[in-house]
DNA sequence: ATGAAAGCGCTAACAC
DNA sequence: GTGTTAGCGCTTTCAT
């Protein structure tokens, strides 16, 4: 491996000298510069980013927490992390914390001590604790889908309830009369608001009972685990907004095996949005949250703290918008 | 930040014998180690890694370039290497080449400045030229479907040819008497097997015309296109077995539009066996290759010949195996 | 404008 | 057993 030492002796000028035009900072002769440049190309120098992290104590390199890369949605949000950092020369670490906590608390500490200049935060749990180790450390922090005003850390995320009330809203118009939620952990914020849109929605109406809520845990077997508890109680049930798009998945596999047809008797809404909705059959009407972009604007934002361009903190919440597709269609009615 | 001074101060000792305690390294008084490791508690001090790394030449990350984190199939392989790097203590960075090869350059280059300790390549086309400079810089490699015999890199891959053999063989079986393929980029050794195999079945056979044979470029959207050119020119086509299955969705929603009926028609068998495959209407028969294990053992391998446990290259071929769901079905005929 | 030298935090001879 | 010291490759004062 050739060094800054070899590329001096060899220019015939000090390390100093390299280092400065390397870094363009400092005064640098032109014609030494060029000298300099000359025997870079050569030797096919490139500098040693470790030793050089060890002095500026920034390696380039961010992190993004998230429960499960298997997941389309986090892998949509990765993807876009990794663009974005990319076009700003960062590396991009992935952590998949399957929602553990000891091993998110055990990521950070490791990513604390690779030096890596900031976490982008997609799971689901990040402990009182953990956020203010991270504060503590100064690492620079953007933590997707939680509640806002924590303070120390930038949060981005979806109008979730304006989003839930889009989807009932639409199943509404769609001329259904009794519609049920397949709800998310309530632990997690998201699903959280996405259930609390729901109510605003349904309360006071004259079909509403709180067993059409139903737990489907993020997950395609949640949602077909749903969809039994739910026509066990409510055989009249035409309307189902189920709290992501995984779990309208698993509803729609589970409905299709029960022999009940979607739109035809049971009209079918999501939320996310992932790419894999227009897999199914029929495509799954959804409402889609931007979920590109905010893996974009999260690492746009966090590399900006890094190279400390801005000190604010942001606090986004991005819009949500109804893709109308298969799973749901006017009734006859 | 508390560094090794701090603790050895703080110990009264010298740095050199806390790094002994650390690294567990030479000689060290017991009562010494004790105290040692007491103050390190008290301090909670962690070594910083990128000072490590400076001199060890190590830094316990490894990449993974792959085309694109949100095709399933590269996101449940780079799931299986983030699991199996964690056990190891490893940190994985992950790059999105989309098959650009000045990307796939510019990112070798950028890992072996940040003194990655070894390389997945995942992606599809590895120039002659890295593969060299990989190796002329000692940057273990493992490489995912390629050809053997590269030299200089490890290879692991699935039986290809024999995969599609099972596939064109279960539809045979199901009673297809006219079977298409819809097959990837011939550039990719993985789709020239797949079709190779897809040749030895069929070849001879009376049925069998060159022009059932039609490119799908591995994508949804080319599995959409091939239905068309096939079903023009084949109305009489009563099986498609897909070089991959997002070809195979692809196919399936085309096949959908057109009102051809799957299985009943048309059966159809993918290649891959992604856990999408789960979830279209009909789920999808497939040939299912072992991605998590791929990825596991690439990751293993890997970690081994960083550590220097091994310094033999590794030529795997694993088997598939076919997963029959509702896509292909006994044809009464 | 350029160079000498002191770190950054840690490891590994080598000496005692 | 433990300490001293010379690096690892680079950046950054501080002289000159």
């Amino acid at each position: 491996m050739t060094t800054i030492r070899d590329v001096a002796r060899e220019a015939g000028v000090s390390v100093a000298t390299v280092s400065r035009v390397l870094n363009k900072k400092g005064y640098v002769n032109l014609e030494t510069e060029a000298r300099v440049r000359e025997v870079i190309r050569e030797l096919d120098y490139r500098p040693n980013s470790v030793a050089r992290s060890l002095t500026s104590r920034k390696t380039g390199t961010i992190a993004m927490i998230l429960p499960d890369i298997m997941n389309p949605f986090f892998s949509e949000l990765a993807r876009a992390v990794e663009d974005t950092a990319r076009s700003r020369e960062f590396t991009v670490i992935i952590c998949n914390s399957d929602d553990l906590d000891v091993r998110e608390k055990s990521y950070i500490q490791v990513l604390h001590q690779k030096y890596i200049d900031g976490i982008i935060f997609a799971s689901s749990t990040l402990s009182e604790e953990d956020l203010k180790y991270m504060v503590r450390h100064h690492i620079p922090l953007v933590v997707l889908d939680r509640a806002p005003g924590q303070g120390g850390c930038s949060v981005i995320r979806s109008k979730n309830a304006e989003g839930a009330k889009l989807a009932v809203q639409h199943l509404l118009d769609a001329g259904c009369r009794k519609i049920a939620h397949i709800a998310g952990p309530q632990e997690l914020i998201t699903a959280e608001e996405r259930l609390k849109g729901y109510r605003e929605m349904v309360e006071g109406r004259a079909w509403f009972e709180e067993s059409l809520i139903v737990p489907g845990h993020f997950s395609i077997a949640g949602g077909k685990g749903a969809i039994q508890a739910l026509l066990e109680f409510h055989p009249d049930l035409d309307g189902i907004f189920a709290g992501n798009d995984l779990m309208a998945v698993g509803a729609l596999k589970a409905l299709h095996r029960m022999g009940v047809k979607v739109p035809e008797e049971i009209s079918l809404c999501g939320f996310d949005g992932v790419g894999a909705g227009e897999w199914t059959e029929p495509e799954l009407t959804t409402v889609a949250q931007p979920i590109y972009e905010i893996g974009a604007r999260a690492a746009l934002h966090l590399i900006d703290r890094v190279q400390e361009k801005t000190d604010q903190m942001v606090d986004l919440e991005l819009d949500t918008h109804l893709i109308q597709r298969d799973s749901t269609r006017r009734r006859r009615n």
